[in-house]
DNA sequence: TCGCAATATATTGCATGCAATAACTCAGAG
DNA sequence: CTCTGAGTTATTGCATGCAATATATTGCGA
């Protein structure tokens, strides 16, 4: 048979890619914050594996912009830039664009019923100001292009980036949104109470609190 | 100063670097045939280095699709799909036309000069039947609106999918292309004297021959 | 002669040890 | 009191050794 496939094989578990999921979420849900220094002998020593499949891991979080890695010196988590985002972002946006235009008039009948459904969830939820359902519905509406158009590179290039501009909207969020929330509030009393400096300096705080580049120590 | 840059740090040339740029330029000029595999003690015996920069380096050849690893078992030169450089080229193509857009009407005015430069020397080279030349004038000019936009992340799409699709063309045309005219040249040979047989099997190997997949054990 | 099983072998994955290097500390001089 | 410099330390990069596992080989039995 002159056809050896380039085939992915069946996929035994691997320290690395286990380590390399840990670490991406940990680092996207904010358990470690922006700015914090990671050594691989910790988290090795953390996870319970060695420092091998910590590094790797930590390379592969390199070319995601989620860490950043200086030679010689340290390893730490990428503290959030706004521009770094915005280009992930786009780039993002232009592999869905692709999707979209190369599937458009060739989905399956009940890839379009599912996306039809998936827009009737995300109007419901936006309608029961359900933020996170909705995102989640908005997430799956927009999956069903990428699946059904089968490419690899394109997947791999929305595994690489969506990360990042994930961790930046949830930290902009603050998790749940109740301390968007609350902080939204006390703005809008101080806003009402006429407290010009005290308005402007929750303001400040909501916009820069949260992807804060400093207060990152622990751990 | 509580605006600590993610900056990318000054580069001290590092092995695993130095390893992925060599494997990567042997696997896209044909110098590692595809379907070849690699052994990464072997690999790091020829580099005079360790396995570790090795397998750091092929993890990330790993990445690009230009090499496949099967876990506990091999890591082989990826046969050249077409579906998989295809994937890849859109996914290029998107990144430059996300560059095109965004850069519309915002390039500096050397940039466009330096753009319609080489879109001179391109016609002169096609004019010429100089294809090494114009190829080289082509990416020139499209890298003029890549590097106005500085966007990372695009660039490092770009720099992870181009080796692919680039070494898919230079096989394609046998690396100068001398052996493709050559073949050509024996093709209309035979058409023209009526060899059916000759001409279909000279055809078969122009089409099939360069990209194999199982000519291919030599080290 | 063919098939199956047990063993040997080869290759990758992971663990660990050593080396290089940049930052931090602290002492001394001006 | 400040600045400079040497020594120490901490962290990553690379080398190497061990373990796990899939394949190849060989011998035995039917």
């Amino acid at each position: 048979m002159p056809i050896p496939q380039n085939a992915a094989a069946v996929d035994r578990s691997l320290l690395r890619d286990d380590v390399y999921r840990r670490l991406r979420d940990a680092i996207v849900d904010g358990t470690f914050l922006p700015g914090e220094q990671l050594k691989d002998g910790e988290l090795a020593d953390w996870l319970g594996v060695s420092r091998t499949p910590v590094r790797e891991a930590l390379l592969r979080l390199g070319a995601s912009g989620l860490v950043v890695v200086v030679p010689g010196r340290s390893t730490t988590v990428s503290t959030i830039d706004p521009q770094a985002v915005r280009d992930a972002r786009d780039v993002i946006a232009a592999m869905h664009g692709l999707a979209v235009r190369e599937t458009a008039g060739r989905l399956a009948a009940d890839d379009v019923e599912r996306m039809r459904d998936a827009n009737r969830r995300f109007a419901e939820a936006l309608a029961a100001d359900d933020v996170a359902t909705a995102l989640d519905a908005d997430e799956e509406l927009h999956r069903i292009p990428v699946a059904a158009l089968r490419n690899r590179a394109l997947e791999a290039v929305l595994e690489q980036f969506e990360p990042l501009v994930r961790r930046a909207e949830l930290l902009r969020f603050s998790g749940d949104g109740r301390a968007s929330v609350d902080r939204h509030e006390q703005l809008i009393e101080l806003l009402a109470a006429g407290d010009a400096e005290g308005a402007a300096s929750v303001n400040f705080d909501i916009w820069h609190s949260l992807p804060a580049e400093d207060d990152a120590e622990a751990q």
